[in-house]
DNA sequence: TATTATGGTATACGTTTGTATAGTCGCAAT
DNA sequence: ATTGCGACTATACAAACGTATACCATAATA
């Protein structure tokens, strides 16, 4: 069966089964955490039984297997999308809005990689991992095709998509949650301070 | 009984069976996070029973309680030992060598509040209101003591006193991870590139 | 028609969880 | 000398957990 796009952005009703569990896995897992999260409450979300959870995915593993495979899917979906065409920063940049329309598309899926990133020690799953390999071979891809930047050594271009890409994301919800206890529910959304997260390759100096 | 500064960084066989159990929890959460952390091996790691963790904390939340009180206590006995003296700047950059230095000293402080900064819907305590709240009345202080910088609205400052302080860490641990992945583990550390994070005043140009 | 695979439910298992209760020990105050 | 209280252990319990097994329905295959 294969999965399209604009499948994910349908009801659940045209899913088969197995995809509904994966995607309410996905979600409550961005929402409380794995940890927190029974298969019999991922059952319920999907409207089946805990048996046939298990049918599927055999464990709990698994069924995170599939959850974090899925999310790699996303992004190299995301990333066949965007065209391959224009100076060296138009091409970069369509990437980058290909991939945060995907997240956009996607919340839990911010979510859920929040949770992986900042639990790299404790984390069980290879998702870190899988989406950096993800992210090398892309750099490695563009450069052999003369579409990118080489003045970085490409370990450091990888992490500064990477960071870009994620990092505010990740910190967003601490500025936001703040800026709501500070500055009230009716503030001006606009006077909410902006967050900037980069890389910067080491001795370097300026923005 | 009185907790000094000396006291937290003796070994802890020195510690109340209390405060023992309260760093262990604070250890072990930081690590592992709440969940994944059962009451079982809170006790094992303090040396005591699980009897005796309900005895002085009577539940679970009552635990994380104390371990978010605690941790406040830090944060708020660091900032009281940087001295207020010379120019605005001084002071403020010695207060932000006296929280590296608390930080530096409880890395279990940095890997908890990472785990309740970013997770601020699932998460079940008030950790991160609690710094903020903090944060303000220090911003407010210095304010009204006409040491502090005027040229933000202060809810600006204060986040990004908070963002400036936390942000870094939080997000280390991503870029240390790609890094390892991505240059190997014999790489020269000084090549890895550094992590920029701050906040802008909405509308502002620059760096 | 008989068979087998697939998607699905129902139920039961052993373990681990947070919490409750009862009791022991040491020690300070009456 | 006894009482009382705080620190501490031991054990027990109900609930929830991940997982295993048995069973049912439908539809394609032989």
């Amino acid at each position: 069966m294969k999965i399209t796009a604009r499948m994910s952005e349908q009801a659940d009703n045209d899913l088969t089964a197995k995809a509904r569990i994966r995607n309410a896995a996905l979600a409550l897992y961005a929402d409380y955490g794995e940890d927190a999260t029974s298969m019999r409450t991922i059952a319920d979300a999907a409207g089946v039984t805990v048996g046939l959870v298990v049918h599927h995915f055999r464990t709990k593993d698994g069924l995170r297997e599939a959850v974090e495979h899925h999310i790699v899917d996303l992004f190299s979906y995301a990333i066949e999308q965007a065209p391959v065409e224009g100076t060296t920063a138009a091409i970069a940049a369509s990437r980058d809005d290909a991939v945060a329309g995907m997240l956009a598309d996607n919340p839990a899926v911010i979510g859920y990689l929040r949770r992986a990133v900042l639990d790299p020690t404790g984390h069980r799953g290879r998702i870190l991992e899988m989406l950096t390999r993800f992210a090398a071979e892309q750099v490695a891809t563009l450069r052999s095709a003369g579409v990118a930047s080489m003045v970085q050594r490409d370990s450091s271009q990888t992490i500064g998509v990477m960071v870009r890409q994620l990092g505010q994301l990740f910190l967003q919800p601490m500025v936001d949650s703040m800026w709501a206890q500070l500055a009230g529910p009716d503030a001006d959304e606009d006077d909410k301070p902006n967050l900037v997260v980069k890389v910067q390759e080491s001795g370097a100096t300026g923005s």
